[in-house]
DNA sequence: AAATCGCACAACCACGGGTTGTGTACTAAG
DNA sequence: CTTAGTACACAACCCGTGGTTGTGCGATTT
């Protein structure tokens, strides 16, 4: 691909040669084993050099295309000046959400997103500089977080209830946490040991709800198509989370009170963590803080807000 | 990268081997080779398999990205259903923007964009299935069109004059052709024996101006920075060509009228070509169809419009 | 007609990247 | 604690990809 998109620039195989330090030679081997791939002709070779066929002209840009991915790739783990790296606690979270709206609103700072086990390994992470900051759930004074390490409070998830069309509370406008009581709430791929685990743990806890964390996590869909199909199962869904489901499926997203449910996101980053992108981040979510206000809500004991 | 990715989805070296019908080891050194490219560990090995490390979990959405786009730059010249290749007659003119406009509206059809010499190659290419369609200004019924290819007139593109802050003209509310006498219109890149090269051969022969076709064409930026310090010089650009230029510049986009010159664009397509995007471009283009209407426009007497 | 330019082909060679065979670390079972 | 099993790494080997130099051919220029 280097070579091709070399010719195109230089319009003469010697000189993408030159370019490349390699011989005349070479650069027509490799040319005419991309054309023999892809079983077309790329170049019209001319006493002046070569120039691009139709197709060739359709293929420069999905070249050049590779070449940028491919150098954003190696520069995703580049030590050094790599792009802003952030841990959310899952995909479908409203930290995810926040993560794509600054990602909007800044598409110049590279970004890449990962997910880590718990804060045991996010914090070791930020210490250790793999990770710039971290979306978790802060647990209250009892277990500080090391001292080099901020956080701030960002945003509080309002938790919504989701059923199928079938189901009992398909229609009801909305429902208590007591009222839950003895319905079956499964929410598959909560790993134990992790904080949604201890969040769901507690809920349970507190309100005697039956929540099955059992079996493997088939991804959304599976999720989504079980929950529409199944009258005696619902799931929780944060209040922003945007699925994509098919038409038809008839799902309900139910408000849940006395009290709400929310689970409290906080940023997490080292002090000194030098990465410019990293101050942006924090402004961006310092103006798109939100929550439900304080009324009415529930979190676990153990989690801090603000 | 297929083998990074191969080993993440099945967790395990020895199961990525099989899907790649090659042997552990083989796996086992790319992917210790790719580490040492990369100067990062992507997998912590254990007894049960391979796990990303934190960075290769910032480096696999990178990995997808590039076999994604592989297969697309492989897609673009595979004969058969590859995408809908459209040829445009220059890159600032109406036809980009259109086809940028229908990919804004139907982004699931894959599109190639190429740029042919002139309408003798379009018709070639046309003809030949190497394209499947051509936005062109199409000649009088003198030189007619093969039968099997249709056209359509979709939109006349309204020119106007783009000047410094420091051009005679630059405070001019609009101007008329013939006030544009004797002033130096700058043209480059317009190659000789191309459309461009006689539609404004055909306005210098009408209305005497002095149009400088000379030079090469070193982009927009350069353009524009001379356009813009230079007091004595100004070029024709479409009205609805979007330029990003450096603020600050304070270019000067002027109204041309009695007549005001437009660029006639159809498009060609051969009648019998399958491709299903092809259609949808046509009824998208229907809908799109726009121009300034008949009265005080001029266009070169060969070309057809309607 | 001769010189020049630009790419392709031929012959050759080195090394990258595959193979098989074996070793080591960890886990699970008896 | 031993033993068997699993999973990846290392070693030795070898073929073929992909580089090199040398040369040929067609087109353009003088």
């Amino acid at each position: 691909m280097r070579t091709f998109v070399a010719v195109v620039d230089t319009g003469r195989f010697q000189d993408a040669a030159a370019d490349l330090s390699i011989s005349q030679q070479a650069v027509s081997k490799r040319i005419a084993g991309l054309e023999k791939d892809l079983a077309v002709r790329l170049f019209t070779r001319t006493a002046h050099g070569a120039r691009l066929t139709i197709d060739g002209q359709a293929f420069l840009p999905h070249a050049r295309e590779l070449l940028r991915v491919a150098e954003r790739a190696v520069a995703s783990v580049l030590p050094g000046s790599r792009p802003l790296r952030v841990d959310v606690i899952a995909s479908r979270s409203a930290a995810s959400g926040l993560m794509r709206g600054f990602h909007r609103a800044h598409p110049e700072i590279e970004l890449d997103v990962v997910m880590l086990f718990d804060i045991e390994a996010a914090v070791a992470a930020i210490r250790s500089g793999a990770i710039d900051a971290s979306f978790r759930a802060v647990a209250v004074p009892g277990r500080p977080l090391p001292e080099e390490i901020d956080s701030v409070w960002v945003q509080d998830e309002v938790l919504q209830l989701l059923t199928g069309p079938d189901h009992v509370l398909a229609g009801a406008r909305s429902v208590t946490l007591a009222q839950l009581t003895g319905h079956r709430i499964w929410m598959p791929g909560i790993v134990p040991g992790t904080e949604w685990a201890a969040y769901y743990d507690d809920l349970v806890a507190e309100f005697g709800l039956t929540i099955e964390a059992t079996g493997p996590n088939f991804g959304s869909d599976a999720l989504l198509d079980t929950i529409a199909d199944t009258p005696a199962l619902a799931t929780f869904m944060g209040k922003q989370t945007r699925l994509v489901w098919p038409a038809g499926h008839g799902l309900r997203r139910i408000p849940v009170t006395d009290p709400t449910p929310v689970y409290p996101h906080s940023l997490l980053w080292r002090r000194d963590n030098p990465h410019p992108g990293l101050a942006v981040l924090r402004d961006h979510l310092a103006a798109a803080s939100a929550g439900p206000g304080d009324a009415g809500i529930w979190a676990p004991g153990w989690a801090t807000r603000r």
